[in-house]
DNA sequence: TTATTATACATTGGCCGCCGATGTATTGTC
DNA sequence: GACAATACATCGGCGGCCAATGTATAATAA
C-alpha cells in the first residue's frame, strides 16, 4: 500500500530509536532492515536518516563508533540511556496519539472503523 | 499529554473528513468538536482547518451551503460522494501506516509495546 | 580488464503541511 | 459601552522530509 508522505512525519524518529533498541547498528543497515521488517512500507531515504542520526548524536542520544566491519568502514550508532529515555517517551506518545486518532475515527463513522 | 506537531501531519484530513461523515458540520463548530472529542489532544488551529476546507471544496469532496443558523452567519459543508471515498481510502491509510508503526515497535522493543 | 551494481556515508535546495499572528464582523454578556 | 465569544479568512514563516547529487570502495558481471 502506499503511504502517503505526510503521514511519516514526526515518526520517522520513533522508527529510528525502535532500530537501535535492538543493539547497535549503522545506517545503511536500517534503511535495509525497516524496509524489509515493514515489507517496503518505510523506505526512508538517506537524505531522512543521516540528519536524523546526526542531530540524535549532537544532543546525547546516540554514541558513534565508527570501525571496519565486512570490508567496509561503517559508523555504528548506539543508543544512550538517554536515547533510551526518549524511546519510551516517543512510544508512549505515538500509542496516546494513534490512539486518539483511532478514537475520533471510530466515533465518527463506526462503520469503518 | 502533549503530541508533537509534527506527528500530525498527513492526518489532519483524514480527522476533518471523519468529522464530516456524521453529517454537514461548519468550520468553527468542527474545532470545537475535535477538541472536545479528543481530550483536547487535536486543537485544530483555523489557519489550519479553513484551508483545507477550502481545499476539499475545491476538489469536490464537500460541498458547501451558507446560511442564517443560531443568529450566526455559517457555512456548512457537507461530504461528497466523491468525499465519502476519500475518507474510506484515508482511514483504509491510516490503519495500515498506524499497523505497521506498532509492528516495527513491537519487533524491536517488544517490552515497550 | 573494465563496466556496472551494491554498499556506505554525506549534504543541500526545495517542497509541502501546519500554525501563529492578525484581520474583520457580529452576537451575547457584564 | 466594554469585553468575550462566535465565525470566517489569509499569509508569512518554520520545520520535516526527500530528490538529487556527490564521494569512495567492494563485489560482480561482461
Amino acid at each position: 500500500m502506499k503511504i502517503d508522505k505526510s503521514l511519516l512525519t514526526g515518526s520517522t524518529t520513533l522508527l529510528v530509536l525502535s532500530l537501535l533498541a535492538e543493539g547497535e547498528k549503522y545506517g545503511y543497515q536500517m534503511i535495509q532492515e525497516l524496509a524489509a521488517k515493514s515489507d517496503n512500507t518505510f523506505q526512508m531515504k538517506e537524505g531522512t536518516l543521516y540528519p536524523i542520526l546526526h542531530g540524535l548524536e549532537r544532543d546525547g542520544y546516540v554514541t558513534v563508533s565508527q570501525r571496519w566491519s565486512g570490508g567496509r568502514q561503517r559508523r555504528y550508532y548506539r543508543l544512550t540511556g538517554k536515547g533510551r529515555g526518549l524511546l519510551e517517551d516517543k512510544v508512549k506518545e505515538w500509542k496516546f496519539f494513534s490512539g486518539k486518532v483511532g478514537d475520533v475515527v471510530a466515533s465518527y463513522c463506526p462503520e469503518l472503523a
